[in-house]
DNA sequence: AGGAAACATAGCCTCAGCCGATGAGATGGG
DNA sequence: CCCATCTCATCGGCTGAGGCTATGTTTCCT
């Protein structure tokens, strides 16, 4: 009784009003013609009152059939739009994509990434948060991005030594080794543009060692372990930069993933890969990305993935 | 896929966003909870896009999810609306208004109302009941009519005398003149069509007085008080045919709302309008009327004011 | 750890909604 | 004046949408 409404039924209606008959209405919508009846005539009981009368060979809307029809038009243009701005952010053409990411990935991967993304779609906002993956992956859960851009140091072997990654859909995103990075007056011969080979590490167990950020330290710790030495930190600093600066003037020796090399090379250093030592990039979400997360993510493996290429063509040179 | 949106998934959606849970949303809407699953794992394949991800136990809306939430509500509210108007108009084919009123309403007002009413509304059915404004409030409380016509009697400032109207819902219908009522023979110089002015109260302090019903009897008391004395009531009669065929017959002067003239008005009686004596007509419905007791009293106040302008013009001839 | 809470999945049943065929009423031309 | 024709309403049948209960899975809290 308190006319429940249909979208079918408004559209029925709306076209009869529009052509002025059952039948051209029926055309229309693609119906045939007895579905249109029954439209209106399951229109009407549930309305109360009749919405159209005979009129001769055709039919004619009454009053209340006129407003119904006019109100349907205003409903049906609503529902239409909404239906276009949904199809919009399907098709990339409109919304967002928020990522939070650790400092030496937004120097270097995510400018290219973003940069192609915003050729493809200019429709697609882009948000960065600059943070270092445990706070990636709180801001992650707690809604303020889409996507986690995160990191772990991984063996030869590639265990995992994050658990908690089986709350998220995980994407790799870029296997990048980690150098070992000397002042450039201790280069050993055949050194070429400030690549080296690396020498093995235990001949380092008496050198002074400048540690990186928390994660990377750890891993320092355990390589020199294995090793079978414990590494005198002599400095610690999250940034690259400074890490390299300190090197270069003879203040010790570090390790750095690539990216922060591609980011900045002093010239007073020199790096060398270290063999197994690998630190793995990842994209998480919560559950299936957005199709503008997802693009994202596709265009960051894309350029992790030039990266590989161009370091394997460097190292054959 | 080009999102063939339906409004009970709309009616879905918008339920869960605003209760954030989809069990709350399906024991808001009356579903079974895995039926509002269903309905949004529906949305979400014909819109193409994700609209909701699990978040721990509950669920939280994508980007896309808030946006089509949005556009359910403004949608929503259309259709209601639409259903509500429809509604209205369904009642004006068969519905029933039933009124309590005043005799003198009931021999003026109401006929032309009804008229109109009837004319424009032929299935509406019109129900009337004569009664005193105290008794017709009763009626309205009780249920046996959906508007009751009152009025009181009121100063020049129209201040109020009944404070129980707060109960209902009020819409002033007519404010009339209430007239000096005096015989023939004793009409000032100057009468024209039965009509004259006032004279001071004052210069009747002396004569005769016959009162009316109980309300009018107070409301002359009063008047008289104010105009320094305290006329003597020789006759008391409810009957407004009865009041002019007294004071024609020079038993005494009187005091009558400008309705019970317009019912009827003796011949033998000149009326002059007392300055400040309005009677405020008023109809009074519990809570928003119906459509059809909205409509009688639509044609009440559209009648009260002919009326009125006629009454106005009266005056300038 | 274990249980409760919340969402998803599976299976079932009913009726809404589509169709084609056919009936009824109005129009217009021969 | 009647018949051909156009339009809408009605009928019977079929398929799938949409509702339910029962149950599985994940997460959170104690």
């Amino acid at each position: 009784m308190p006319a429940d409404l249909d979208l079918t039924r408004l559209r029925v209606l709306a076209a009869v009003a529009r052509t002025g008959s059952v039948t051209a209405a029926a055309r229309e919508l693609g119906y045939a013609q007895p579905s249109v009846s029954h439209h209106l005539a399951r229109l009407e009981t549930e309305a109360g009152i009749p919405l159209l009368q005979r009129a001769g060979r055709g039919v004619r809307l009454t009053e209340a059939g006129r407003l119904l029809a006019d109100r349907a038009e205003e409903i049906l243009a609503r529902v239409d739009g909404a239906a276009r701005e949904l199809e919009a952010l399907a098709e990339l053409r409109a919304g967002r994509a928020r990522l939070a990411a650790f400092p030496s990935a937004l120097a270097t991967i995510i400018p290219a990434a973003v940069a192609t993304l915003r050729a493809d779609h200019p429709g697609l906002a882009v948000g960065l948060l600059e943070a270092e993956p445990p706070e990636a992956v709180d801001a992650l859960r707690a809604g303020k991005v889409d996507v986690a851009l995160v990191f772990e140091h991984t063996d030869v072997a590639h265990t995992r030594t994050i658990e908690d990654l089986s709350r998220f859909e995980v994407t790799d995103v870029f296997d990048e080794p980690v150098h070992l990075v000397q002042a450039a007056r201790d280069a050993p011969p055949g050194t070429r543009g400030g690549v080296c080979d690396a020498p093995a590490l235990a001949t380092l167990a008496d050198a002074d060692w400048i540690a990186g950020c928390e994660r990377c330290r750890a891993d320092l710790l355990a390589r020199c372990a294995q090793a079978g030495f414990a590494p005198r930190i002599a400095f610690e600093t999250d940034d690259y930069v400074a890490i390299q600066a300190l090197v270069a003037s003879g203040a010790g020796v570090s390790t750095v993933p690539a990216l922060t090399l591609r980011a900045h090379r002093d010239p007073g250093v020199v790096t060398a890969p270290l063999p197994g030592a690998i630190r793995r990039i990842m994209a998480l979400t919560i559950g299936a990305p957005t199709p503008p997360a997802r693009e994202l993510i596709d265009r960051l493996t894309a350029v992790g993935r030039r990266f590989a290429d161009e370091d394997a063509l460097a190292a054959l040179v």
